[in-house]
DNA sequence: AATCACTCCCAAAGCGCTTTGGATTTCGCT
DNA sequence: AGCGAAATCCAAAGCGCTTTGGGAGTGATT
């Protein structure tokens, strides 16, 4: 059915039946009510596509997912970000196209995205330092908003992120605050820009607290299980243990609890642990005393409000570029503990 | 930059700018070569909306990532997936758009994809006992690929799916090889097709080495971390404790794990476990010595076949339907070892 | 010289919608 | 009764592409 059969069908003009649909006021109400019946009743959506064709909008978002070149890893938060952006699109007519790519070659594809005229706007993921894909959207015209920051970027636009810095200034403070000394740091890779804001939270509180920082007690990588395991391993095991580990995420924190727990230690006693929680759908840590003490900011919501931005954006494009600081929240549970006192 | 300007620019008409940029033959080669120079030149290409009113094709795909109405979860194969996906779709000229639906009301989301002509097929998610979407997808008219099974559907249909029976038989088979007798099961929700074949693989299989199942030692639920925490944790602390574990999720593996860990027991030498690996990513279980036994298969890989499935029965809508059965693989890892015997 | 078969290119219609610029009808008022 | 404003509705153009149905031009063949 389309809107041609369906004017025939009513006797009306293709006109007035748009019309009736899409809100406008030159129609009566009682018309306006019949074509709605009818339309219901065909079961009639206009083609998004000669929608978009005839109003120049595409109704529709990109995302583009990195891939790690290196180690071919989709990011896991991503399918809850997802979800709550996807949240939002439903709500306000979008629809969201994703395209994957590796990290390395994002360019082409936002410039294929624009020159296919596909998208109204993109949201950016994983920002790394300086990241160039901001000035080209810039350059591109292309609307967007960005999950996350990218240091270095002189543009003013559009972000929504966690206070990083603030979240790990907590942790490492509360950290401090229970009598450790050493506390190691097990991060994302060092060019992705939530890295670097983590580690500078860390180490400003570490100085703050007149505690040195022992580049032996900090790794960044991707951040997997094994890479959490890996590291903590290494780093207990090594001279001068740490008390404490600050962990960018639940995954590793896995990876890192199994490497305590292998040492014969006891997380929250021997070795007090805070991660970084994204509440993730399948990784609760919840519940009265959640296992994991952690830095959390739900990024589902993330997802919701993001989308919310760039729509507004884009609905309005004279409105300038807006901006959104969480503040995670400091979750006490069973990991941390006073440090162990040498005997 | 829009087929009329360039064309002008050329001082051709789009009929023949059109055909040699879509490899028409009734263009000279050398036309040809100055067309599509002009294009790179420019930057252009054609706009996907425009395109598709014309030829009535959408070239894209859709995917319905169905979200928990129970516990909001997005299940976490999904990144990996639509990792692969999105490399076929890639190289085939295809874009994906996501659509996120609370799990029961899927069929809403289908009918609006069809309504305004979003996608030329779709793949199904998650499919469930007798999933209504199949009935619903056929009557539609939508050409579908299934990622799964599901059992009880009449209709033949395109589907790509691990051969979960065989798997987890072979996986039961392979601990009561090594003498195991209580064999528990922590799987993922019973009325998801998966689990319902992983279940009869894993009774099957009881039955022929004539242990009697016990429906003490069968879970099932969200496959969270949790959930593989509390399910053996339960076991374990009840009457007759297992003394092996076969479970359908890394995720929930790693909760197997810890309830182990926990008891004061050894993975590996108290208690034997085996999961199903999906080969994500950020979970990887491979090394000389994997740390899990696993019945492995790249979910992937999945993606990147199933896609290809897909576009080829859309390509060709006369082929009859076909099907794909991938058997996992069963890694020896270091989380089995023989029974411990009774003293 | 006329015909034929190609080769190479073009004008125009059509895909399904929105939107512009009227046309027609109705209604309140003088 | 006559008139302008308001209320309704419509025909047609246009969005950017593909595709149909030719129409020139060029050699080769009769």
């Amino acid at each position: 059915m389309n809107l041609k059969e369906l004017s025939q069908n009513l006797g009306l003009s293709q006109t007035t039946v748009s019309r009736a649909l899409n809100g406008y006021p030159e129609v009566s109400a009682r018309t306006r009510q019949r074509v709605q019946d009818a339309a219901r009743a065909h079961n009639y959506t206009p083609s998004i596509r000669a929608k978009g064709l005839a109003t120049g909008k595409a109704l529709t978002i990109g995302h583009v997912i990195p891939v790690s070149s290196r180690h071919e890893m989709v990011n896991p938060i991503f399918g809850d970000f997802i979800a709550g952006a996807g949240e939002t699109y439903a709500k306000r007519g979008y629809q969201m196209i994703l395209s994957v790519a590796a990290d390395d070659d994002e360019a082409k594809v936002y410039k294929e995205l624009k020159a296919r005229r596909a998208v109204d706007g993109v949201i950016v993921h994983g920002p790394r330092m300086d990241d160039p894909r901001i000035t080209l959207l810039h350059d591109l015209g292309l609307p967007f908003a960005v999950h996350g920051r990218a240091s270095g970027c002189r543009l003013p636009y559009t972000w929504l992120d966690v206070n990083n810095r603030s979240a790990f200034a907590r942790a490492t403070a509360f950290l401090c605050d229970l009598g450790h000394r050493r506390i190691g740091l097990v991060n994302g890779l060092e060019d992705m820009d939530f890295a670097h804001r983590r580690r500078d939270g860390y180490c400003t509180t570490l100085a703050a607290c007149d505690i040195s920082v022992d580049p032996a007690l900090m790794r960044s990588g991707e951040m997997t299980e094994t890479f959490g395991y890996q590291s903590t391993r290494d780093m207990l095991t090594g001279p001068d243990a740490p008390t404490a580990i600050l962990c960018s995420s639940m995954i590793s924190a896995l990876g890192v609890r199994r490497a305590i727990e292998e040492q014969g230690l006891v997380m929250g006693r021997d070795v007090s642990v805070i991660t970084h929680d994204d509440a993730l759908s399948y990784l609760q840590n919840s519940g009265d005393t959640p296992i994991f003490t952690a830095t959390r900011s739900s990024v589902r919501d993330a997802g919701r409000r993001l989308a919310q931005m760039l729509l507004d954006a884009i609905a309005d494009p004279c409105q300038s570029t807006r901006q959104h600081l969480l503040e995670a929240e400091l979750v006490v549970g069973s990991s941390t503990g006073p440090a162990p006192r040498k005997d």
